[in-house]
DNA sequence: TTACTAATTTGCATTATAGGCAAATAGTTT
DNA sequence: AAACTATTTGCCTATAATGCAAATTAGTAA
């Protein structure tokens, strides 16, 4: 296959926000850059365990970071990133409809 | 955290994604139902675990199939997830601005 | 320098996922 | 019914992802 190493590099982008802490994430950023510090308040659980959510995010290419003193700050890199996650509701609301699960978490009518 | 099942829910989605074969498949079926012989010549491999990645992505709400005689034909139940690959595509492009490894591979000027 | 704080990296145990093969199912044809 | 085709499912092994804890790096302040 000519573009099955496209496929491969787009799905490790996919991989890279297909968890629920990194979702989490990606959706604290949306609107300004927040440092470590205050994304592990967030998602809770172990600090490494939430730097280690950051790094992947980071080499998918769909965050960065600066340093600024004892901190660090990440931000989107690739804001349209966004737009995605209400495809994704889209699919929940579509599912809603036949099963009754995923309403409850949604509130849909 | 209020919405973690949420979360959960969506990474559940993103995840179905999450794979180059299953990222072919739902880049076929962009504008018309394809059976499973056609998905699995396109992807090559054992048409079981071509069916597995089916009935994954059909699990997550994103294809629906329907039966025609011997044959099943696989849809996209939810279009939009088509307009993120776009920005899939940013990311890669992102990237490529800084490093080369993409740049041969999506033809980036 | 030492002590302190923020974040990252590494090692390890646990769990989840992928892919192949064979067997099972469902629909078709003879 | 038996033979045939398309697809799914069960079982297995190999590989990758997860989360925690301990060790490490980097910046700050005494």
């Amino acid at each position: 296959m000519y573009d099955k190493e496209l496929y491969e590099y787009k799905a490790q982008i996919v991989k890279a926000m297909a968890h629920p802490s990194r979702l989490m994430i990606i959706d604290a950023l949306a609107n300004n850059e927040v440092c470590v510090c205050k994304l592990q308040e967030l998602v809770g659980g172990n600090i490494s365990t939430v730097s280690r959510h950051l790094s992947v995010l980071k080499n998918a290419g769909i965050v960065s970071c600066r340093k600024e003193g004892l901190q660090v700050y990440y931000s989107l890199r690739v804001p349209c990133i966004l737009n995605f996650f209400g495809c994704v509701d889209a699919v929940i609301c579509e599912d809603a409809k036949r099963k009754q699960s995923a309403s409850t978490v949604l509130s849909v009518k």
